[in-house]
Formats: structure tokens, C-alpha cells, sequence
DNA sequence: GTCGACTCGGGTAATTCGGGTC
DNA sequence: AATGTCCGAATTACCCGAGTCG
């Protein structure tokens, strides 16, 4: 379901609302990837195409014509969609989950947006009722386990098959801090941003991204705390680490939850944020993916 | 050991990613060679496809169908594609681990021999060299980190479209166990039978397992556990998790490396294994799938 | 030997290609 | 400079009754 998908010349135009030409064109300039049958007929990858609409700037057109994209057709409102998560999430519902978020991402919200403010905010709410005993423990492992599930199909369209000339970021979450999401988004946006992105997970100890620093050389550095287990030995840890990161000149970027006001005016940091969106921003300022087509404004046709 | 692989034109036509009719010509024309049955069947090499599919340029649809095939073609030894696991999961290369398990599980080989000669220990080796020091920590959580991408990739063509009919299985890790692979591979198994699996995750207290039974009412419990935290705690606890669902009918099946023979002597269940082919073993004894495409078994076709 | 699933033909409809032009 | 449109020719996809496979 999830696998490579194929599509023609004439899906991909209507996806990115441009003519077939377009696309024959840009296939032949090598900006759009693409593998010709025995007959000359050009076969284009669905992530490759998600990829240009994403680095390139078009006029967030829809891809809903797109199999992989399914019905969630006209709802990009992200409160909406977080309630319409949250309702899936709790529901079990695998296939609700899978389409509202494959369908929005691919229907042009940008990631960051999905993370920052329909993600989250499902996910908080679900551990919300949680607490207050409105659901059981279960339902929420089972919404956890869910959304997960379909996070990792999407970042597996995120890859790209060429890693080159792409800088590299590393991140996780620190030692007592088991909540994978957060972590696992921020890797997302990186690679949506251009980036190579290793993601160590939840429950890294400090020291291990040092040595991470120094053995990968990455350029830039995330720490995403959901849950904030020993903020001493937190925050002792933390000035070494980003002492050592300031002298690679590897950029350092925080967030999560778990930094309250308190915490974080303690530390030091190249950039902060309490979403994605800022790390987002701050990769892309650091990094403009190459190659890419230059269209100008939104032409009038359909 | 490598004997030819022959494939049928539909098999070649979806790895391929274009029309049946289509492979049909190009057998006929010379472009892909093929062999014919005394009935007229064409059958293809799956090395013929796979080098044609290099020369050219020709689309390769499904990568987890062929291509990667070649890679580990000729080489099925779990003992030395744990090797191979372990040395990829070291160096990070996602490509090499990707390739591997896919392929792998692409070129015949059963998800169980997969989950317990290969994967498990390659990781257990990982977290034994990272016990001893020989690793860091960051390349263990690396390593935990790319074979669970790599897995959720693998579930996500597991999963069926359609669930309706198949037996639903409900499953984790108990409380303080945080291993996360574990229980992604049984659910997976379980998938690969032919059932409805839904994973609750790691560290999901047991009474929730008791909650989800009565909501969901499923036919199979699997509680899969790697670390132990509470052995005391977890009994007692377990064994009124066990009557329950004991009462509600359903099979109970326990193992993962944390259960050890003393630990399991004090528990009742339906079925216990230290791996996960008894995993699978019990689940397809249970349900037959009505029909299942290829792979599963290395059957003696053509 | 029956049976379901699959494949073979071959003919036809639907797309796509390439190049030239607007 | 970049797109969209138009063309005949070529390529590919769909359909269906008969035959093959296991």
C-alpha cells in the first residue's frame, strides 16, 4: 500500500497543475527524476513529485488526484483536523488516521503546520484524557502506537534516494524522556527542510550526543524534551554538551514541552522553539536545497 | 540454494509497475527473455528482469519485490545476513539495513526465521557490544532506531486493505519493559498469518491489557516481554490477566527473552515460545487465510 | 477428475511520445 | 524564457473466451 507507486506524465501535470508538456520537460532538464518503459513512456515516482511540490514554491495545489492521497478532500483547517484525529486516534480507527494525515501533508499542509498544530495538539488532548480517566490507558497507547505507525510511512516518503550534498542534523530526547513522537517529527521536518537527519530517539543520555558530535560532525544539533525526568542533572549535562557543540560550531536547537520558561532561560541554545515550525525555519535558513524549477507566479490555466 | 526464480508476467508486470499485456510484448519482442512452459505460460528469470531493469532505465515499482531481491540473492543464511544486519546497523547505513530486510523478506524468506535468526540477534549483539563497551551508546540507540524505521516500513505492506474476516490479535509489553522491537515484530508476524494485529506498545500496564480485552475482544493475546522490571508485581498481576481472558476464550501467548524458564514456570498460558515461530506457528494454526499471494513458504512451483 | 486461479491469445480503446508551433 | 496546445505515430492498458496450472 505504502510502496513505490508509479504514475504517468499526465497524473503527475494534473497533480502539480501544470500541462504534460511541463513535466515532460522538466523530466528531460533531470529536475524531476523519472524511469522510461522499453516504449519511451516515462513512469514518475509520487514521492518524487511530493518532493518538487515541496521544495519548489508552488501554488499549494492539490494532490488529491493522487492515489496516495485520499479523501479528506477540502478540509485543510488545522483545528479540524485535529479534532477529526483526535476522533480517529481514540476510534482505533488505522485507515481515518493514515488519510487525514498522508492526505493533508500530501494536499500541501506543510509538515511543520501538521506537526505543530494538528499532531500535537491530538496528541495532548489524547494524553489529557488520559489523565482525567475520560479513556483508558490503552486507548491511548493504541492512539500513540497508531499515530507513530503512520508518521513512519510518511517519513519513509521523506528520504530521498540521494543523500549528497544534503547537511547532516542529529537529535533525540534526553535520558528519562520516553516520548518518541516529538522526536521522531523533528527528524521529519529536517528532512522535509533538505536535510539528512539522524533521530536517536527518546531516552538519550547527554553524553551519547557527544559523542555523536563527534563522530558523525553533524551540523546541527536537536534536543526534544517532552518530559523533564532530572532537570539538574539536565541541565549540568546540557552546558557541557552545548559547550562542546559551540566549539564544532554546530548550531543546537530546543524544544518540546517538557522546557518551561524556567528551564529553558537557564540554558544556552542556538534557537529555540516550543513547535516544529522554528526548527523548521531555522534549517531552512541555514540550508536551500538546490534545483529546483523557477516558476514565477501562478499561471492562469485550468 | 539459489535455485532460478521464475515468476509469472502478472509478477513481473506489478514489479515493474506497468500492464500485464505490456510485459507480454516484451517478452514476444525480445526486449525481456522468458522461457515457455510446454502450456505456452511464459516464465521469467527473476534475473533477467532485474538486469534488464539496470541496463535500461525501466521503472522497478516495487522495490521490496525485486530489486532488492539481487542484493541478497544467493545469500539466505540467516546466520550470515545477521552478520550483515549487525555490521549495516553499526555503520548507520540505512540503505544496506533497508535493503536487507526487505530483501530478505522479498526473496522468500518467513518473517519468523526473519524476526528470530536475523534480527533479534543482530540485536541483541548490538546491545551486548554496547554493554561491553565496544559501541556507544549512540550507535546502539542508532542502530534500535533504523531497524525500527526499517520495520514500520515492512508492517505498512503487511497490512491488508481489507480486515474484514481475519481474527484480531492484541498485544505489548508490559509495564517498565521499554523495548520496543519486540512487539512490532510479533504484531507484524501476526499480520503476515493473516490476522488483524493491534499493538499496545511497549511499557503498557497490564491492566490495560485486561481493559482492551473486554473492549475489543479479540481471539489472541501476546504479551511479549524483554526486561522485567517488577518480576513479583508482574505475576500477580498477569495471572488475573490470564484467568480473565481465560474466561473470555482468548489464546494467551507469552515469550521474549525477559521470560525466563523460572519466571514462565509460574505462569499459566496458551502458548509460550522464546522466539516468534510459535508465534506464528500458533496463529496460523488458528486461522487459515482464505488465499494469500506468493511468498510465505518457499514453495516448489514451476 | 474437478475446480479455482491464473495465463494466453488477440482485438480495441485510451494514453503517451516527439516535435513543431502558438 | 517558459508554458500550453495540436498532431500523427507509437506504446500501453483493458477486455474476454479458451486453455493451462497445480
Amino acid at each position: 500500500m505504502t510502496q513505490p507507486q508509479y504514475i504517468s506524465t499526465a497524473e503527475a501535470a494534473r497533480a502539480l497543475g501544470v500541462g504534460v508538456s511541463t513535466v515532460k520537460r522538466w523530466v528531460d532538464e533531470g529536475i524531476l527524476p523519472a524511469h522510461k518503459t522499453a516504449g519511451g513512456h516515462r513512469k514518475l515516482l509520487v514521492a518524487d513529485v511530493l518532493r518538487l511540490v515541496r521544495e519548489g514554491d508552488f501554488p499549494q495545489r492539490d494532490l488529491s488526484g493522487l492515489q496516495l492521497a485520499v479523501e479528506t478532500q477540502g478540509q485543510r483547517d488545522p483545528k479540524i483536523l485535529a479534532q477529526q484525529l483526535l476522533s480517529a486516534l481514540k476510534r482505533g480507527d488505522a485507515h481515518a488516521v493514515r488519510s487525514l494525515i498522508h492526505g493533508s501533508y500530501a494536499s500541501g499542509v506543510a509538515l511543520e503546520t501538521l506537526a505543530d498544530f494538528v499532531i500535537a495538539p491530538a496528541m495532548i488532548q489524547l494524553g489529557h484524557e488520559w489523565e482525567t480517566g475520560e479513556i483508558g490507558v490503552f486507548h491511548e497507547h493504541r492512539g500513540t502506537r497508531l499515530c507513530q505507525s503512520t508518521l513512519y510511512e510518511l517519513k519513509a516518503t521523506l528520504e530521498a534516494p540521494d543523500d549528497r550534498g544534503r547537511p547532516l542534523a542529529v537529535g533525540g530526547s534526553p535520558e528519562g524522556d520516553y516520548y518518541v513522537l516529538a522526536s521522531l517529527l523533528a527528524e521529519m521536518v529536517l528532512l522535509d527542510a533538505g536535510w539528512q537527519a539522524i533521530d536517536l530517539g527518546p531516552h538519550t543520555p547527554l553524553v551519547s550526543f557527544r559523542q555523536a558530535l563527534s563522530e558523525l560532525r553533524p551540523r546541527l544539533l536537536w534536543i526534544s524534551v517532552s518530559d523533564l525526568a532530572d532537570r539538574d542533572r539536565f541541565l549540568s549535562e546540557y552546558r557541557v554538551l552545548y559547550e562542546e557543540a559551540e566549539r564544532a560550531g554546530v548550531a543546537v536547537v530546543v524544544g518540546g514541552r517538557g522546557l518551561t520558561d524556567a528551564v529553558r532561560s537557564a540554558m544556552p541554545y542556538t534557537c529555540h522553539g516550543d513547535g516544529l515550525r522554528h526548527l523548521g525555519a531555522f534549517a531552512r535558513s541555514q540550508h536551500r536545497p538546490p534545483r529546483r524549477p523557477k516558476r514565477g507566479r501562478p499561471s492562469h490555466n485550468d
